[in-house]
DNA sequence: GGTTAGCACTCTTGGAAGTAGAGTGCTAAC
DNA sequence: GTTAGCACTCTACTTCCAAGAGTGCTAACC
């Protein structure tokens, strides 16, 4: 059932010739450029025997093979050999990061262009969920008559201001009362377990303030929500039409509208796994990557919250390089991130 | 040197066939599809003396004329028919402002939405710029030991909310103390003019807190600056990818190229003159854009900030049609901001 | 028994040649 | 000034052919 060292060997060569030309591979090009100390004839029966097994597919008859999922599958979970970054390509990536940047958008989408410049592929950022982080302040500021503006501040470097309307005749001090009493009751909860907690508040010592609270239940729910399901950012789009793979538009239109609807990007990238996933062609769920892959890993923003940096190319993506930067970008991004908490 | 009636309506059927087909025009086709009572060879004559005189031209001797970057433009300005936008178009950008929505991010997210969907083209819109608005007022958390949040609140629905560090032992009464003085010293100030205004108050009464109003000054400056420079955002740039124009990948590349640095889509965007503008073809600066159409229109946010919305398709656009939508959508996405602000 | 040379066969790719069709521009007649 | 007629041009499409790449099979070899 396994490949025998020989097989192992002939796929690897055949996925790293198909990734680096993007043309169907056939036997002799594999005896001359990779020496298997064998001739084409018997790496023709290797050829034939894997295609049999499922790992290898022919375009037609009299075509070189191509890898099929199945094949990139296996060279990424047992083949390809590790990619050492260049010490250029590692710098590059390090002083992006290396001025403190207080803002986590701003880190974000320069985490994206990173990630597209060095792949060159197509690179997705999710930015943090605060649905975990937890409720540091809340501040209630008097604006006018019949505004206040929401001020909340978390213990995951993410905060978030909001007008919100209050009725006419508020005081100052009834403001201060008000965040007082929310602070007490919410601080150190998380955003996600603000809606009951605080309802039970309300319906005792705030209960004259009953419009203003359930606004600010809302908004700081909402704050959980949007602010990481919403944020998407990309990078190197135009990276795609520059594959071969891509040459025809319809494909292309494919890929990139992908990018147009946020929640197909959230299909594409949600997993239960931590850590890094590879999904290759027909493994992704979403219809329109079928004949992509994805390299995702999930950063930390402390151990509060945490998004999703990703590159998608095409199946003949360069793994290795890609897996090896998709973690140090994780790493230094969710460094850089926990930097920014405290 | 003006062209005859006869002409212009040559002209005017050349224009509007060839935005419906995306095909060379012959004169038999102006002769049988468009009644100008004469016949193909007339017309042909009518052709060969609007190519001389730079309206038409020729992709290759016998194929049938295109217009010229002049040629459209004499379109556009003179000969263009009003287009009336169905209940149904209009309904729909209207339905998409009904909701108040307080976030002007979304709404100029959801601007560049409906400008795309309604076009069929590539929509750009920049967020407003608030160099203009006017400080209302600027407050001063303190968060922690060595951090405060800094909060401004405009005339112009647009607030923003920084942290900032402060001195280890500075007071909330400190921060009061500072944020009173500022909000006395800038209230009413652009935020634009803000910097040498807070430079005068800082020499004077707030010297002891220098480190911390120098912060505060700085942050102030680049939220006006930066919202609005940095803030883009785009619907429908697969739209682009349909036309048969950018069926070569490679000229999609250099289009959807101009989307990847926010600095070429201001440059493409900016203009002197207030109201719509239309720019075709080589009139734009930006040499990625030398293929296509922009028409722009400046949006306002009140009387305090405005910004920029546009549609970017081929030079072979639909300017009647887009020329409406843009109006319309510069209008009902004025009012409904106009609407956030009071 | 695994390996290999040899060879017939298949299929794509690219170029050449030819043809149909669309469109022009000119001329001469109306 | 307008138009029918016609020769001419150029593209786009088709067909055909040859070259090239690659396979799969067979028979010989170690």
């Amino acid at each position: 059932m396994g490949l025998d060292s020989r097989k192992q060997r002939v796929l690897q060569a055949i996925v790293d010739d198909y990734i680096a030309t993007a043309e169907p591979v056939g036997s002799r090009t594999i005896a001359r450029k990779y020496r298997l100390g064998v001739s084409s004839a018997t790496i023709r029966n290797e050829m034939s025997d894997l295609e049999e097994m499922g790992y290898l597919e022919q375009p037609h008859t009299s075509a070189g093979r191509v890898p099929s999922d199945l094949g990139y599958r296996f060279y990424v979970d047992r083949l390809m050999a590790p990619f050492s970054l260049s010490p250029d390509q590692v710098e590059r990536v390090v002083r992006m990061y290396r001025t403190r940047v207080r803002e986590i958008e701003h880190l974000v989408q320069a985490t994206a262009r990173v990630l597209s410049e060095s792949t060159s592929y197509l690179a997705l950022v999710l930015g943090p969920q605060f649905g975990q982080a937890q409720v540091q302040s809340i501040h209630l500021l008097p604006i006018s008559e019949s505004q206040a503006m929401l001020v909340l501040v978390t213990s995951a470097a993410f905060s978030g201001h909001k007008f919100i309307e209050i009725p006419p005749g508020t005081q100052p001090d009834d403001l201060l009362h008000i965040s007082r009493t929310l602070n007490t009751a919410l601080a150190g909860l998380t955003l996600d377990e603000v809606n009951a907690a605080a309802w039970r508040e309300l319906n005792q010592e705030l209960r004259r303030y009953r419009t203003v609270v359930e606004q600010v239940v809302y908004v700081l729910e909402q704050m959980g929500i949007d602010e990481g399901t919403e944020r998407m950012y990309t990078g190197g789009t135009t990276n795609i039409l520059a594959l071969p793979e891509f040459r025809d538009v319809e494909k292309a239109r494919t890929v990139l509208g992908i990018l147009e609807d946020a929640r197909h990007v959230h299909e594409l990238l949600h997993t239960d796994q931590a850590g890094l996933t590879i999904s290759i062609g027909e493994e992704n769920r979403l219809a329109e990557a079928k004949e992509c892959s994805v390299v995702s890993a999930t950063y930390q923003v402390g151990d509060k919250a945490s998004g999703r940096i990703a590159v998608l190319g095409p199946r003949r993506m360069n793994y290795a390089q890609v897996v090896s930067i998709v973690r140090l970008v994780e790493k230094i991004l969710s460094e850089s991130l926990a930097r920014s908490v405290c």
